[in-house]
DNA sequence: ATAGAGATTGCCT
DNA sequence: GGCAATCTCTATA
């Protein structure tokens, strides 16, 4: 499910931006998942049914948005870690002040969270029917044939797996390759 | 009850 | 390249 979730575009209200960077969290069976020890009140989300979005908070000060990717009852997420800024990028810039240029953006898991305004009010949200006020739509952009693939990073366990995927050559991926 | 680390970022040197 | 910000959860006592 992750590469095929790149380039699809990731929309909150009048603010979009094209997926260039994902990473694979394959719940309780990953060692460096929230899902690893079971249930929580915190990753809930990530145990219902797919086409969710799973918001977190973490560090004390960000949050990280996931896409549930497995059946209802199996934890499995993506976490979006990139964006490329389609629309509203001055909605952005205004929620963003920190953001020197426009890669700086969405160039990040939390970073993107704060561009598109995202935070624990959309956890939860369909985005499949953009119930929640969130949604992945495909805008006919295929996945690149050639995704660069890599192992995650910000983990100190099941470093080895190569589980994180980004579009070639994107300048707005949140690390060099 | 309390300590420690974390799927990060921005500011400092 | 180092470090603070300070929520959530886990481990330990």
């Amino acid at each position: 499910m992750a590469p095929e979730l790149l380039n699809k575009v990731l929309v909150h209200g009048r603010r979009a931006g094209r997926i260039v960077e994902v990473e694979a969290y394959r719940g309780e069976h990953d060692p460096a998942s929230h899902a690893f020890r079971g249930r929580t009140e915190r990753n809930a989300t990530m145990f219902g049914p797919p086409g969710r979005l799973y918001v977190y908070f973490t560090y004390g000060m960000h949050w990280c948005a996931n896409a549930v990717c497995d059946e209802p009852g199996v934890a499995g997420a993506v976490l979006l870690r990139a964006l490329a800024p389609l629309r509203g990028a001055e909605a952005m810039r205004r929620a963003r002040p920190a953001a020197r240029r426009d890669t700086d953006l969405c160039s990040g898991p939390a970073k993107l969270c704060q561009a598109l305004g995202i935070d624990r009010d959309q956890d939860g949200a369909d985005l499949v029917n953009g119930r929640g006020g969130v949604s992945i739509v495909d805008d006919g952009m295929a996945p690149p044939s050639n995704p660069v693939v890599g192992t995650r990073v910000g983990i100190s366990v099941a470093t080895e797996v190569d589980w994180r995927f980004s579009v070639p050559g994107d300048p707005n991926r949140s690390r060099p390759w």
